[in-house]
DNA sequence: TTCAACAAGATTGTTGACAATTTTGGCGAC
DNA sequence: GTCGCCAAAATTGTCAACAATCTTGTTGAA
């Protein structure tokens, strides 16, 4: 056989739905408000619109869409109020993971990070903004998931996926890429060095930029009030 | 018209649906690791297979169910393990937003407390285990939704579904929902008199009973390993 | 011109039947 | 008697047609 897809089952392939939906939505192919229809996706997408209709539900439940009954679902656009809110509990749980981290951490702990980020590193050089988001939530997804605590790695990416929607400025912009990037390389070296102070304060101010991106723009350019 | 039912359309009835599920399985109707048959409970429960196929997927993705492709869904079991990485997770968030509380709270938030925490009173003085279930939920959403972040108390209850599973040993004890009271009732005394030390105090102490009681029956009682 | 009622179209919500998969029970060979 | 294989039953997964609902555009009267 040649390109024979696995061909997976309704639950993963909702899943996959899902985030490739998130993707589009992060590198601002959709945009906040943006109305989506069911038929319309499923048939870009190519899945039948009950599987769609999954996965709107599914990224309903994330926070990254609203559905209304009846009238379909749109693109979430979030306050700065929201924002603010959800980047300040980022910090204290991800501060949190952080510190619980095994100093030096296990071998294959930075050697997978590593790799990951080389992927990064290279998606950033290219400019391969799809790429690139898929790298750098892999490496936080292995960054703290190194804290031992599975359940506490869960709500961090939880909380990073209800902001999602507020990143379309940042996840597909040159600079803050890279700066991404340095900040990543930054974090591996000070967990190398057993450095934890280093490291706790590098995944502090790693939130504050797209954080910041978002208010300003949302402050600057739309007035706040009805949809 | 009499009792005309208001009909909830299916975004609604599943969460309803699931809600039921929840109850069931916290006050002990529903066992770990018993087999969830979709055709069966929609009908028990007066709905169409795929509301309840639905429903099954919300408490999948909350942690209370466990569900393996074409074989059906089970009753999560929770290892002492997650049980004590979770309630640390909880420790941290819920002293977080007893911390936020603004004191003296609003006066509605504080007779809001009292309104639910007297239905709880009778629940547990009745032995209605269904009822203080209840209540005791609407407690810590009210408590917790009073910190000011709705998103930090959204993670309270998240986390707080993920261990229900665990707690149909206190949830249908009377000597823990005794207990269970006059701690709500001290909380009530400490924001109305604006201790914001002894609240937070309780809030901590406030888990650990429910968290030691399912970890000190499973290490007991029962083996670890296999499915 | 403005407004309300109405009809047509677009979109979501609901259902039952059908297909695919796994489990169970029985049968025969060794 | 035990093991492996095959058929039947139970259960989950998939789909397309149908119904309900909302939106939009049009008409007609005040």
């Amino acid at each position: 056989m040649s390109g024979a897809v696995p061909k997976l089952q309704t639950p993963d392939r909702v899943r996959a739905i899902a985030a490739t939906l998130e993707e589009e939505i992060v590198l601002g192919w959709l945009l906040p408000r943006e109305r989506l229809v069911e038929e319309e996706l499923a048939e870009r997408l190519g899945v039948k619109r009950h599987v769609m209709r999954e996965a709107l539900t599914e990224l309903e439940r994330v926070g990254l869409v609203e559905r209304i009954p009846n009238r379909g679902a749109f693109v979430k656009l979030l306050a700065p109020a929201d924002v603010r809110q959800i980047y300040s509990v980022r910090e204290v749980l991800e501060t949190l993971a952080a510190e619980q981290i095994p100093l030096p951490p296990a071998p294959d702990v930075l050697a997978g990070l590593r790799a990951i980020q080389s992927g990064h590193s290279d998606a950033v050089a290219r400019g391969d903004f799809r790429a690139a988001f898929r790298a750098n939530m892999r490496f936080h997804e292995a960054l703290f998931g190194a804290c031992g605590n599975p359940h506490l790695a869960d709500m961090i990416q939880t909380l990073a996926q209800k902001v999602h929607g507020a990143r379309s400025m940042t996840a597909a912009s040159a600079e803050h890429l890279a700066r991404s990037r340095d900040e990543h390389l930054a974090m591996i070296d000070a967990l190398a060095q057993g450095a934890r102070a280093a490291l706790v304060a590098l995944c502090r101010q790693h939130l504050a930029p797209s954080r910041d991106t978002y208010i300003a723009a949302i402050e600057g350019r739309l007035r706040p009030g009805g949809r």
